[in-house]
DNA sequence: ATTTGTGCAAATCGTTTGCATCTGA
DNA sequence: TCAGATGCAAACGATTTGCACAAAT
């Protein structure tokens, strides 16, 4: 049984993927998920996704962005990135790999998780364990 | 030429310290000084920072402190290390190491410089240079 | 005397939350 | 129907800033 089709534009890989995350495939959450999803890996800012939804005529509430930024997160949809003391990344690859960061132009990039190796790490304080090595590779114009 | 001693009980590392960086020597400056630079590494958030300030009875505002901080990150006695989205913490280590980062207890750790090799790197993009590369190794309680 | 720093309170920024209203199954 | 989602605006926490006052050279 087939629901009607409100968005008859837009493909359902979102609907099935939200619903594998046992998330509500909402209207909301169909057209974030499409912009986050349908173009490779991606590293948005709640702001900037927001913004980006706006311009492609989708009016979200910053609110529901940040409360769907999160739900996603914690559906394992998306990871989140650490590389700014005052901004959330959130990143589509939820794989291991690390990061470029270029601080000008606050911009993400992925380095394979498999081109870059972290060695000699000493072993983590007594009662703790490594829950993740995360690499942020600062970037600055050359010179 | 000795100036009046005001702080008798201090020495004047922290004086000779801030004159060396350029900047004035400030009571206010002196004691964050102390506070920072007597008890090895040492990684703060100005919050902390000015509740130890506090605790040993010497009264600063926090936008003191924050001034304060920035101003010794500017002149290189302290670092900033990125670790958490949401505060900004201050490394008194400015060589090269990196660090272990207690998510639940919010504190730092240095990882020496020597210990730690990261391999692998992909060059960066075209016009693009590595500032830095920064490792840090995320904790949890070990079950 | 002049320059530089400090303290306070108000402003800002990104993020989160409470709650009335709406929506999807 | 009705649990769950959304939107708004208000609340928040960390940080920054403007400006009158105080301290250092």
């Amino acid at each position: 049984m087939v629901g009607h089709r409100r968005d008859a534009d837009l493909p359902d890989d979102a609907v099935a993927r939200l619903r594998e995350a046992g998330l509500r495939p909402t209207r909301q959450r169909r057209r974030l998920a499409d912009l986050l999803f349908r173009q490779g890996d991606r590293h948005v800012t709640a702001e900037l996704l927001h913004q980006e939804a706006d311009e492609s005529g989708f009016h979200v509430s910053l609110a529901t962005v940040y409360n769907t930024l999160h739900q996603f997160t914690a559906a394992g949809l998306l990871r989140q990135v650490v590389v700014d003391s005052s901004r959330k990344y959130f990143d589509t690859n939820t794989g291991p790999h690390q990061h470029f960061y270029d601080e000008a132009e606050g911009r993400l990039t992925d380095i394979a998780g498999d081109d870059i190796t972290v060695s000699g790490l000493p072993a983590p304080p007594a009662g703790m364990a490594v829950a993740s090595v995360d690499v942020v590779v600062r970037l600055r114009p050359a010179r």
